[in-house]
Parts: structure tokens; C-alpha cells; sequence
DNA sequence: TTCCTCTCCTCC
DNA sequence: GAGGAGAGGAAG
């Protein structure tokens, strides 16, 4: 008889599953134990938790030196599906299938969430009080409610509901964990003809029960989020889970109530804001299949779903979709491969595709539906840029006066303005007025942001905070600083000084921080208790403010810089969102760009509203060269606490480059040069799309040897280019 | 000689 | 990722 060997993958750094011997006495039918098995094993001196994966054992290793499972976790088994997923995103990204797999275990999540208990009649039931009877009569009504709830409803204090369970008159008795059911048919939306053929095309697509992926290209306020909702509703017909996926969602209650008034129920949440007991919840619910929608984050992709029907990516040329750290992945590439794994429907859906969704599209790879009209006949804002060279602001001013009368005007006719500047802050850039000293984090290749609500000066990239100096570090000058460059704090001063008696918000992430936040400031919005929002990014999400009728774009130029490949493509997306905002109801919408250069393509796109044609010219840029998406990119990053062993390691690999169907670029400062505290340099490998990068950047990392001290990440489609 | 730090390697 | 072994350096 020889012993049961059992692979187990560990959420560690490795890329191998370790092989544990099976203790008869762990489980029922001895030598067996199924796949996706979460159990404890020991290593080292540690117990961890693991995954039994799918691997053969490793004949190379003798029993003596295997060690026996401890015990099996009393918790849902890793479904196929996801081990199969875990293991094609290391492959792909060159992670370690471990480092994967810890995305999608995190040993807090394992314990089965306590038992939820409410409050039911013992029967015969006879109350001897009146305030006893209430409670009896309303909790007839009530399924199950907790001591609060129950007390709350029936208006009485929670000890009498407690002094009526010591009685005998209560019992409680167990809740099904997870959300209520979901509707499918809870509040279906009419359709305008033209959605409505999108929205049988969707049913199709998830109806079949096999994989696809779908592109739902739709104008800002076309009704996109009402037409996607049709794949969820078709999924939950056939009682497979939905996913939908929004690149922020820590501030999105105005979403989650959407898709609750959809579906006549809320959706299951899945971010990094949820509080630990919430997650352990909502991680069994949507393992045990109670969780019938998702509504989460990149992260997300990662959940146990036993029966996934549809992905939804919402917003799909989001950068935000780009994990940048850790196992770098990009979740929109990564949900068509989970789709596909799961013969799920994946949908792509956005105002303004990623140059890659839509050449796949074009290509016939996947089905595109477009949709042109706005909901409920509302027309597309008038968009013009305002050229700077010729009508310049006051100086120190950013508002150009053509910007300001527009405003007046605004105001005037009771419309609401907003102001977009994709800066957060009062000024980019302190500068010595004497020496031209400039004020940049000691961790970080960046300027410190002057941030004047809170008096310091701000690093965005580590969070290095410090004091505004009073002398200048390099000339000793003495108050020689000066803020240069706008923010948003500083645009809301010009607004102050301009318009005292406007009703002003600012939105900005530093601003915003709370669901709650969120949702009072577009409460007070949507209520016109403000007259002109000014913000970041923020405010060119999905918001629909009905009465916001001028949109000024403060810097349409910010973006266009950089040297980035999709700098170009980035700006039109951000700017065409900003600009959807403007006009979403009854009156029509005006929006303003103020840009010193005017003729730049971008511009022109934006102004004539041909997206596609501006995507056909980027296409025209990048296909000679192979550039994504016509070719493959892959970065190579170096890292090191010291520039100089960053920049030898570098060197050396680089002297190793392969040079067969690649071109490797650099090296060169990798995007943040210095990212807290730590040196980095990147390589870029470059390739036609038939050739897949991996194996190539395994077999010349294989031949490298480098110092401890240098650290490689691999960065597989790269989007950073600052 | 002892103790401490740093590097590197293994963990099944 | 974390803990342990081994090298090498400083202190006494």
C-alpha cells in the first residue's frame, strides 16, 4: 500500500504545486480528495493554507521527504473553471501561478461566515401584552428579522423582543446568507426600436451558453448600462451568475442602485473598501452560487463563481482596468480569457472603445453592436475648442474670457457648468522664483503637488507629504516660491473670485473619499442646490446631471504629452466623456475645450464627433510598426534601492537581449523612474502578433544571472509610457 | 570567540 | 512570502 500523493498549490511565489501525502484519516474514502480541495499543510515551520490543484505529483521527489496535509479547510472547493483561469493568467503574465492563485485565496476569506439567525413565532402564538402583540403582528410580516430590525418595525425597544424569546414566545431560526433573489423581470426599461434590436442581439449572445464577446459601442447617454443589463437578465433566466465589472467602484452607490431597481434586488459588491466580515459574505455567496450578480472591481475576475453566464466590462477602455503592481495583468483581457474558460458571454462596453477592442471588432473576432441615439431623443452637445493663442486668460488665470462669458451666460439662464481639469491640487508645480528651483519627492521621479486646503506640498504617486519650505533648499532665497500651473483647488479660486455667488463643488478624489460623499455631492447636483462643479477624472464618469448644460474642458491639451503611444487615444476617450456630460435631458449642451493647439487631431475628432475616424488614423499610425495592437509589447522591469545597480543589471540584460523576431528597446527610466524608494528601468520587447513574447523573455531570463538585489517584473502589454 | 547583519535559498 | 543557514564583519 503506498501512500496517497496529493499536489497542492500554495498562494506563495511559486510556480509549482508541492506534493503532501493524504492521510486516510483526513477523509472518507481514503485516496481520494477532489480537486480545488482547500486544505492546511505545513511549510517549513508555518501551516498555510492551499489549493489541491491539477498537476501529476513529481516522481522526482521520494515519499520520505513529503510531509502530510493537516486538515481540510470546511469551505467551497476552488471551482475548475477559476484553478484553470489562475493558471493561463500566470502562464500569460509570467507570474507565479502561486502569486495567482493568493489573488483569488486570501486565507481570511476561508471560515465559513457565521450563521445569520432571525426571529420567527413560536406556535400556538398568544402575546400577553399589547406591546407584545404589536411585535407578534408585525413580525407576521417580516421574514425573519433580526432583534433590531424586528424592534425598529414594531416600533418597541429591543429588550422587549429579547424578554419575548426568553418567554418562549420567539425562536430563532436560520437566514440564508447572501443577497435576496434577483428578478431578472423586475423593472425591464422600454426600449426605443434601435435598443431594442441591441438588446435582443445581447439575450442572443448569453442565451447560447457559449463563449463570445460582444463590443457595445454606444454614445454617452445611448442607454448602453440598460442594454448590457439584458446579458445579466438572460444569465439569471438560466440561473448562471453575472459579473460586471466597472474600473472604480469604491464611490459608485449611484450604480449599485441602478442594477438594484433593475433587478429588484441589490447586487453582491466586490472591492477593496468592503469591511472584512462583508467580503468573508460575499466570497461564500458567490462560491455556494447564492450570489447571483457581481458588481466589483478588477479583482473581482478572481471570485469563486460556480456558474459564470456573463461577464460585463463596463467603461472597457478604462486604464484603470490595468493592475500595475503585483501580478500585472489587464482585467479586460483577462475577463474574455475567464469568459472563455467559463463559456460565458462577455460583453465590452464603452462611449469610446480601446483602439484594441475595436480592431478585434473589425476583425470579426467579436461582434460589435453600436448605438447611436441618445436616450429619450436628446441631442449630442455642440463641442468647439476655444484657442488659447488667441483669447489667453488673464495672467495666472486659466479661464479664458470666451470660457467666463460662457459661464455667465449659464448662470444666468439657471444651468448648471462644469469645469474639468484632470489635476487634482492648487498647483502642479512649485518653482524658486529666484533660483528655478523645483520642488520634486525625494522617492519618486515627480513634482510635489501644492495641495492648499491642507497647507502641504503632496507626492501622488507614494504619498510623500511635506511642509511648503520658506526657503529655497538649492538658492536659500527666503519666500521666493511660487505655485505654478493649475489645479483644481485653484480653478474653484478663479470660480470664487469670478463668481461669488455661485454655489460651488469640487470633485476630486482627495475631496471625495466616501461612498457617502459621493453620493451627497450628486444628490446636491442633481437637486441644483450647485451651480458649477469643478473636477477631475471624477467627473467624467457616468453621471447624468440633468441639468448641466456647459462643460468646460480647462486644459484639453493636458494628456497629449508625454510621448505615450495611446496618449493620443486616452485624451479623445477622457474628453469625449467629459464632454457627454453636458446635455443629457431637455436642453441641449455646449462644450468648451480651451487648447493651444487646436488643430491637433484629437481636437478635430472631438469637435466633429468622428471617434472612428480618429481610431482609423491612430490605426494607421501604429500597424507599420507592429505597435499594439498590431504587435505585441512586452516591458521588462528592473528594479534596484540603488540607481546604479538598477542601471548595471539593466545593462547586462540587455547585452543578453535575444534578437530573433524582436526588437528590444532600451533600457531606459521605466515609467516613475524611482517608485517609493526603489530605482527601476525598463526594457521593451516588441514582436509581430504572431509571435508570442513569453517564451522568448523566459529562455533569456533563464541564461541571466543577475544580482539578488535587482528585482524583474515582467509587464506583458505595457500601457505606461510617461 | 561571539554576536550581528546580510544574502541567498528552500519550502513538498 | 518567511524562516533558516552560512558568510563575513565588527567588537571585545
Amino acid at each position: 500500500m503506498t501512500a496517497t500523493r496529493v499536489a497542492v498549490l500554495l498562494p506563495y511565489p511559486f510556480d509549482r504545486a508541492f506534493d503532501y501525502i493524504l492521510p486516510d484519516a483526513l477523509v472518507t474514502t481514503p485516496g481520494t480528495l477532489p480537486q480545488g480541495t482547500i486544505v492546511t499543510v505545513p511549510l517549513g515551520k508555518r501551516m498555510v493554507p492551499g489549493v489541491v490543484w491539477d498537476d501529476p505529483p513529481d516522481a522526482a521527489m521520494p515519499d520520505q521527504r513529503l510531509k502530510p496535509i493537516a486538515a481540510i479547510i470546511d469551505a467551497p472547493t476552488l471551482p475548475a473553471t477559476l484553478r484553470r483561469f489562475i493558471d493561463w493568467v500566470a502562464n500569460y503574465t509570467m507570474a507565479p501561478r502561486g502569486e495567482v492563485l493568493a489573488l483569488a485565496l486570501k486565507s481570511n476569506l476561508l471560515d465559513r461566515p457565521p450563521d445569520r439567525f432571525g426571529w420567527a413565532a413560536t406556535t400556538p402564538t398568544t402575546a400577553t401584552s399589547p406591546r407584545r402583540q404589536t411585535v407578534l403582528d408585525t413580525l407576521a410580516t417580516l421574514d425573519r428579522p433580526d432583534t433590531a430590525a424586528l424592534a425598529a418595525a414594531a416600533g418597541v425597544s429591543p429588550a422587549i423582543v429579547r424578554a419575548m424569546a426568553d418567554a418562549g414566545l420567539l425562536t430563532q431560526i436560520r437566514r440564508d446568507p447572501g443577497a435576496p433573489r434577483l428578478d431578472p423581470d423586475a423593472a425591464p426599461p422600454t426600449f426605443s426600436p434601435e435598443q431594442a434590436a441591441a438588446a435582443a442581439a445581447i439575450r442572443a449572445s448569453i442565451d447560447a451558453q457559449v463563449f463570445s464577446v460582444t463590443l457595445l459601442e454606444g454614445v454617452t447617454g445611448s442607454g448602453k448600462t440598460e442594454i448590457y443589463c439584458e446579458a445579466v437578465a438572460q444569465a439569471l433566466r438560466q440561473g448562471r451568475q453575472a459579473l460586471v465589472l466597472l474600473p472604480e467602484i469604491a464611490l459608485s452607490t449611484q450604480f449599485t442602485a441602478r442594477l438594484a431597481a433593475r433587478f429588484g434586488a441589490a447586487p453582491t459588491l466586490w472591492h477593496s473598501g468592503l469591511s472584512p466580515a462583508t467580503r468573508r459574505a460575499n466570497w461564500h455567496a458567490i462560491a455556494n452560487g447564492t450570489a447571483q450578480l457581481v458588481l466589483g472591481a478588477r479583482s473581482a475576475l478572481f471570485l469563486p463563481f460556480t456558474d459564470l453566464g456573463a461577464i460585463i466590462v463596463d467603461e472597457e477602455h478604462e486604464a484603470a482596468y490595468k493592475q500595475e503592481d503585483g501580478v500585472i495583468y489587464h482585467a479586460r483581457d483577462m475577463a474574455v480569457v475567464r469568459a472563455r474558460l467559463a463559456a460565458a458571454g462577455c460583453i465590452l462596453a464603452s462611449a469610446t472603445p480601446s483602439l484594441e477592442s475595436a480592431i478585434n471588432a473589425e476583425a470579426g473576432r467579436y461582434r460589435h453592436i453600436t448605438l447611436t441615439a441618445r436616450h429619450g431623443g436628446a441631442a449630442m452637445p455642440s463641442i468647439e475648442t476655444l484657442d488659447l493663442r488667441l483669447a489667453p486668460p488673464p495672467r495666472g488665470k486659466f479661464l479664458s474670457p470666451v470660457l467666463i462669458e460662457a459661464l455667465t451666460a449659464t448662470l444666468a439662464a439657471g444651468g448648471q457648468s462644469m469645469l474639468f481639469l484632470n489635476r487634482r491640487g492648487y498647483a502642479p508645480l512649485t518653482l524658486c522664483r529666484a533660483c528655478g528651483h523645483r520642488v520634486t519627492c525625494p522617492n519618486c521621479t515627480a513634482w510635489l503637488v501644492e495641495h492648499r486646503a491642507r497647507i502641504s506640498l503632496l507626492c501622488h504617486h507614494c504619498g510623500h507629504t511635506e511642509r511648503q519650505p520658506t526657503l529655497c533648499p538649492s538658492c536659500s532665497a527666503e519666500h521666493s516660491f511660487v505655485p505654478i500651473g493649475p489645479g483644481v483647488e485653484r480653478i474653484a479660486e478663479e470660480v470664487a473670485e469670478l463668481f461669488p455667488d455661485a454655489r460651488r463643488i469640487v470633485m476630486a478624489s482627495d475631496v471625495i473619499t466616501t461612498p457617502e460623499q459621493a453620493a451627497a455631492a450628486t444628490r446636491a447636483i442633481i437637486a441644483h442646490d450647485v451651480d458649477i462643479i469643478i473636477g477631475t477624472q471624477m467627473i467624467a464618469k457616468a453621471w447624468h446631471f440633468p441639468d448641466l448644460t456647459l462643460v468646460g474642458v480647462v486644459d484639453a491639451d493636458l494628456g497629449l504629452g508625454g510621448g505615450d503611444l495611446r496618449a493620443g487615444e486616452r485624451s479623445a476617450q477622457l474628453l469625449h466623456q467629459v464632454a457627454g456630460r453636458a446635455g443629457r435631458a431637455a436642453l441641449p449642451g455646449r462644450v468648451i475645450l480651451q487648447s493651444f493647439a487646436p488643430d491637433h487631431p484629437v481636437m478635430h475628432a472631438l469637435c466633429s464627433g468622428d471617434l472612428a475616424g480618429f481610431r482609423a488614423a491612430e490605426a494607421s499610425l501604429r500597424e507599420p510598426g507592429h505597435w499594439p495592437p498590431f504587435g505585441r509589447l512586452a516591458g521588462v522591469i528592473i528594479s534596484a534601492d540603488q540607481a546604479e545597480i538598477a542601471d548595471a543589471a539593466a545593462n547586462a540584460l540587455a547585452r543578453t537581449a535575444p534578437t530573433d523576431d524582436v526588437i528590444v528597446l532600451g533600457p531606459a527610466p521605466a515609467p516613475f523612474a524611482m517608485l517609493r524608494g526603489r530605482h527601476r528601468r525598463r526594457l521593451l520587447l516588441r514582436a509581430p502578433r504572431t509571435i508570442a513574447l513569453q517564451p522568448i523573455i523566459r529562455a533569456w531570463l533563464a541564461r541571466a544571472t543577475l544580482p539578488r538585489a535587482a528585482r524583474i517584473d515582467i509587464d506583458i502589454d505595457p500601457i505606461s509610457f510617461l
